[in-house]
DNA sequence: CCTATTCCATACGCTAGCGTATTGACATTT
DNA sequence: AAATGTCAATACGCTAGCGTATGGAATAGG
C-alpha cells in the first residue's frame, strides 16, 4: 500500500499548483475555473470558496511562482561566491526545462491583462539587474555590463522559446551540455 | 478630397490583413469572428461567405504572412552579395519593430493548434538554415556554424520579446543602433 | 430589363465559461 | 448533543462567440 492517502479537501495551494501547471503549458488564457475544477475532481463550488474570481487565482498563483523562483535562485545560484562560476551556474540553470522557465515564457506572450504585464516587467528588470551586477563583478564597465546583460538575457529568452518550438530538433541532452558551454564561452568572453 | 474612396465590399484579403493585425498584437486566440466583423463594419454574414470557419481564416492569414515575409527577405537581404554585409543587414532588419516580427513572436507562445506549431517549426527551421549557411559562407566550419546560428537566432527571438515586455525601458532608438552594433560585433566575431 | 451572381444582414440554436445563491455533508469545537 | 465552521455540490442566470439558414440588396452580364 504505497499509495498516497487521498486528500479529503483541497487547499488554495492545490488550486494554485494546478493553475501554474496550466500556465506553464497552455498559458494564462487557458486557466479556466470549470475545467480546472474538473481536473481536480471537484466542482467550481469549491473554487469560489477559495478564490474570489478567476484573476484572483491567476494573481496568487503567479505570486507563488515568483516566491519559489526567488528561493530557487537564492539557494542554487547566490550561494556560489566566485562571480564567474555563479554566472555559469545561472546559464546552466536557465537551460534546464523546469516549470519556472516555462511559466516565464508563456507570460511573455500572454500579456492580455495589465497585471501580468506589470509582473513580467518587474521580474525581467530584476533579472537584468542581477545579470548586470554579475558582469560588473566580472570586471566589465557599466556600459559594457548593460549591453552584455541584455544580450545574455535575450539568449535566455530566445532559447526558452526555441526549446518549445523546435522540440525534437534541438541538440539532444547529450549535446546540450556542449552547446551550453559554447554559449557560456561566447557570453563570458 | 484626399480621402480614399470607401470600398463597397470586402475581399478575403481585407479579412486576412485584419486578422494578421490582431495576431501581431493580441495573438491567435484573439482572432474572433464577430469582433473582427464589428471592427470591419460588417457582420459575420460576410465572414462566412469568404471563409469556411475561424481556423480557415487563421491558416490563410498565416500563409499570406509567410509569403510577404519571404518576399521581404528576398528583396532586402538576399540581394546583398557580400556575406558579412548580408548578415549585418539581417541583424538590423530583425531589430526593426515591423509587423512580421510581432506575428512571429506571438506565434511562439500561441501554439494551441497543431497547425500553428507546424508552421512555426517550419519557419524557424528555414531561418536557422539560412543563418547556418550564412555563417558557413563567412568561413565557419559546420559545427561552429550550427551553434553560432542557433545562438544568433536565440538573440533575435529573445530581443523580440524583450522589446514587447520592456517597452519604454529598453535602449531608445538613439541608442538602439549602438546596441545593434554591439550585438553584431558579438555575433560576427 | 431581367436574371444570376456576389456580398452581406438578420435571426436562430448551441456551447463554454463566469459568477451567485443556496443547500448539504462533515468535522471541530463547546 | 448542539452549534459552528469548513469545504463542496447543485442549480441558476448571464455573456461571448461559433456556425447555419435564409432572405435581400446591389451589381454585372446577357
Amino acid at each position: 500500500m504505497n499509495e498516497v492517502v487521498k486528500k479529503k479537501s483541497l487547499t488554495a495551494d492545490d488550486w494554485q499548483d494546478a493553475a501554474l501547471n496550466v500556465i506553464a503549458h497552455q498559458g494564462v488564457k487557458a486557466v479556466a475555473v470549470e475545467p480546472l475544477a474538473r481536473a481536480l475532481g471537484v466542482t467550481k463550488g469549491s473554487f469560489y470558496w477559495h478564490f474570489s474570481n478567476r484573476m484572483d487565482l491567476v494573481e496568487k498563483s503567479l505570486a507563488k511562482w515568483r516566491l519559489s523562483d526567488k528561493k530557487l535562485i537564492e539557494e542554487s545560484i547566490l550561494t556560489i561566491k566566485n562571480p564567474k562560476k555563479q554566472l555559469l551556474a545561472w546559464f546552466k540553470l536557465s537551460a534546464e526545462p523546469i516549470q519556472s522557465h516555462l511559466i516565464y515564457s508563456t507570460l511573455l506572450a500572454d500579456r492580455s491583462h495589465t497585471i501580468i504585464s506589470k509582473i513580467l516587467k518587474e521580474i525581467t528588470l530584476e533579472r537584468l539587474a542581477y545579470l548586470q551586477k554579475s558582469y560588473r563583478d566580472l570586471g566589465y564597465d557599466a556600459k559594457q555590463a548593460k549591453s552584455q546583460s541584455l544580450l545574455a538575457y535575450s539568449v535566455y529568452v530566445g532559447f526558452l522559446h526555441m526549446s518549445k518550438t523546435l522540440y525534437g530538433s534541438l541538440p539532444d541532452s547529450a549535446k546540450a551540455e556542449e552547446y551550453a558551454q559554447f554559449v557560456a564561452k561566447q557570453l563570458l568572453a
